[in-house]
Parts: structure tokens; C-alpha cells; sequence
DNA sequence: CCTATATCAGGTAAACTGAGATGA
DNA sequence: CTCATCTCAGTTAACCTGATATAG
């Protein structure tokens, strides 16, 4: 009954959270949450298929194929045939995917800077580390 | 593009690798991921309204109403009118959401486990302060 | 009168399952 | 032949907005 609630509702509390910030933060540009982590994958990993998406977000093929096809219609990603391998389709970002990055990731980061406000330099790396740690032991 | 991604976005994959998890771990019970943490909260919290758990979740009213109405017609919980205020509704477990919890808890806990099994008890105490000061800057 | 709570109606994003086509 | 990928079709859970009734 007073027992401390289980980490992986802590963690839920915390994703509930930000997800709520982000939405407000990205509501004007019509663009989702979770179609906005998918750009920033693309930012970093520039070149992937759907299935790479969906193995990295934990879902299947076919939701990420929803999510892909949204940002598409929007013009913010496109795919083309992977050269080495023709049922592949890479998705990449295009010059409006990187405008809006531009514009909305000092928002985004803002909004991380708040999350972490309390915490020091090393902190925030060690939060890193258990998060990362975390996700690895359930891979 | 090589730079480490935001802690966002990192606290967004352990949740998805989790639920995903979770999912597995509940699919036969017919009980959602998100119902059995509000099942959860219950037990932590005998006796909370509508709103409370809305308020708790970081989601409207209608949104906490949805799931609520599920759990009721499972027969999992129970509502009854609140006695101090006649427009406010008490949830509350019933016996049979109580056996629920009894069966799937250590299984769940199984899962906490996993997902910990590479920190010791200093750095789990370490990242739960963590994930609780991140939730509330955000509040 | 104002606010909080609950509820009803309707809409959307985002997951799921299942089935099928195709290239490596 | 098998496996991975992509696609189509349909379903569900879980959010949202907006409007309404009512109790404090």
C-alpha cells in the first residue's frame, strides 16, 4: 500500500508528461509527438527504411508505416528504392522536413532544458546512462 | 548529427520498449498496458475520482472516462458516489480486480526486474530520484 | 455566478491482427 | 523455399474537441 510505486510506472508518469509538452508545443504545426521523434531519428540516422523505424520504436511495421506515410503526404520526408536492394524504400528527410527541425527542435530543447532543470551536467549523464541501460536489459 | 539524442526522446524508447513488454505480458488477461497501470494506481491510492486520475495521467477528463468505463465493464473496479460530495465519483477496486492484480503483479514485477537487472539497489534509488525530479520540473 | 466534475457525441492518430505481393 | 519488406484492409484503444447538466 505504501509501498513505492514500480519504476516502470515512474517511467510511463514521465513519458505522459513530456508528451503533453510536446503536444502543446507542436500543436500549431499539426505535426504529432511521435511523428516529430520520428524526424529527429531521421536527423540523426539520415538514411533508414521503415522497418529500421519500427525496430527502433518498439512497434510494428505496419504502425510505422502510418507514421510514414503522414509525414510524407505533408512533403517532410520522402522515400526513394534503395539502390543495394529494391524492396527496400529509404526515407530521408526533405528540405521542408529540415525547415521545420529548424524551426520547432529550440522549442523541443527548451522544453528538455526544463525537464532537466534541476539537474547538474552529471547528472544528466548518469540519467542518460540508466536510461539507456534500462532499454538495453530489455532489448 | 552526432550528437547524443535529448533525454526526451531516450525516456520516450525505454516507455515503448516497456510497454511493448507490458503488452506481452497482459495480452491474455484482455487488460491494456495503460489499464493495468491505472489497476496499479489504484492500489496505491484506494479511492480517487475521475479527475484525480485524469489530473495523475496528464489527460483530459473524457480521456481518464474511456478507460475508466472499461475497467468498470470488466467488473475490475467499482464507482460509488463520493459521500463528502455528491458529484464526485469514488473508483475503487473490487474483489475480482483485486485477484487481477494478485495474478499479474509478480509477473509484472518479473519485468521491473529485467528491465533493472544491470543496476544495483544504490543506482535504482539513484534513478528513480532521477525520473521524479524530471516529472516535476515539468509539472 | 463561477468552478469542478461527470457525461455525451463525434473525430483522429496510432497501435493492433491478418493476408498478400515481391525481391534477396 | 524461406525470410524480410512493403502494402492493403479492418479493428481497437486512447487520445482529442466541444457541448451540457449539476453540485459546491
Amino acid at each position: 500500500m505504501t509501498d513505492a510505486p514500480l519504476l516502470l510506472y515512474v517511467v510511463k508518469q514521465l513519458e505522459l508528461a513530456t508528451r503533453a509538452r510536446l503536444d502543446a508545443v507542436l500543436k500549431e504545426s499539426g505535426v504529432t509527438a511521435l511523428q516529430y521523434t520520428a524526424l529527429s531519428v531521421l536527423e540523426h540516422r539520415p538514411t533508414m527504411s521503415a522497418a529500421d523505424l519500427a525496430r527502433a520504436s518498439f512497434v510494428r511495421a505496419q504502425s510505422a508505416a502510418d507514421l510514414i506515410g503522414a509525414l510524407e503526404r505533408r512533403g517532410l520526408i520522402e522515400r526513394r528504392i534503395d539502390p543495394d536492394s529494391r524492396r527496400r524504400m529509404l526515407i530521408s528527410l526533405t528540405a521542408e522536413g529540415r525547415a521545420f527541425l529548424d524551426t520547432y527542435d529550440p522549442r523541443v530543447e527548451e522544453l528538455e532544458e526544463q525537464m532537466l532543470a534541476d539537474l547538474g551536467p552529471e547528472d544528466r549523464a548518469t540519467f542518460r546512462a540508466f536510461l539507456d541501460t534500462a532499454r538495453r536489459a530489455l532489448s
